[in-house]
DNA sequence: TGATACGCTATCGAAAACGTAGCACCCACA
DNA sequence: TGTGGGTGCTACGTTTTCGATAGCGTATCA
């Protein structure tokens, strides 16, 4: 699989704005998560995976390339962790958990 | 598939944390760029698909029922279009637009 | 020379997504 | 009354992606 990039047709846009790309990039599964846990601290591919509770080594390694190429994260000295860039990038997110919380409430409880 | 809401354990966490549920249903193929194109305004199913470049309709009536169980997507008189939930947690994504510009003028170019 | 941890690859079956065709419904119009 | 257009949506076979498990090669420390 090809990671989507600015610049270039990505899957649902040929238009390759960076918006579209940004989308297919997150619209993977894990990589929201992943960056997610990232910015609750630098972690080892073994911290990350469990984590996530353990989603395939496999899976883990392609999103952490396609992160990579797309300079939201690297491997330093204390594990992966998130770049300048990639920082930015999740504290524009930030919202989101506050909403969820809202959300939470609205929603009728759902059958156990 | 089922929908991952708040209080329920959604894949990669037991917890049902609401932030996790969010997660996983935003990092489903489509999903955020069903939400954004919605974003732009109300649309018909066919609206939607053409919007997306053609994206399946199985895809895109599942991804539908999945946000309009999450009740961020309703369908209404002019088509489908965002709940007043919905908005709002676009309107908190609309940052990203603006840092996937940025984004892209700091990668490097990609090769045609 | 084990013991342990690291990042990562290989393999294979299961699940999700894709592409295409077409159904059932409604409504305007001839 | 039938035909042409729109709607939302389903069916089905193929391809892609994901998931579960095992294990490799390296490094570190005892």
């Amino acid at each position: 699989m090809t990671t989507p990039l600015p610049g270039q047709p990505v899957r649902g846009s040929a238009s390759g704005r960076p918006i579209m790309a940004l989308l297919d990039l997150l619209g993977r599964r894990w990589s929201l998560r992943i960056l997610w846990e990232l910015h609750q601290g630098p972690a080892t591919f073994r911290d990350l995976q469990a984590r996530c509770e353990s989603l395939s080594p496999s899976v883990l390694n392609t999103r952490l390339g396609e992160l990579r190429q797309a300079l939201l994260v690297e491997n330093g000295e204390a594990g992966y962790c998130l770049t300048a860039d990639g920082e930015e990038l999740v504290r524009r997110c930030l919202p989101l958990a506050d909403w969820a919380e809202h959300w939470a409430n609205r929603l009728p409880v759902p059958e156990k």
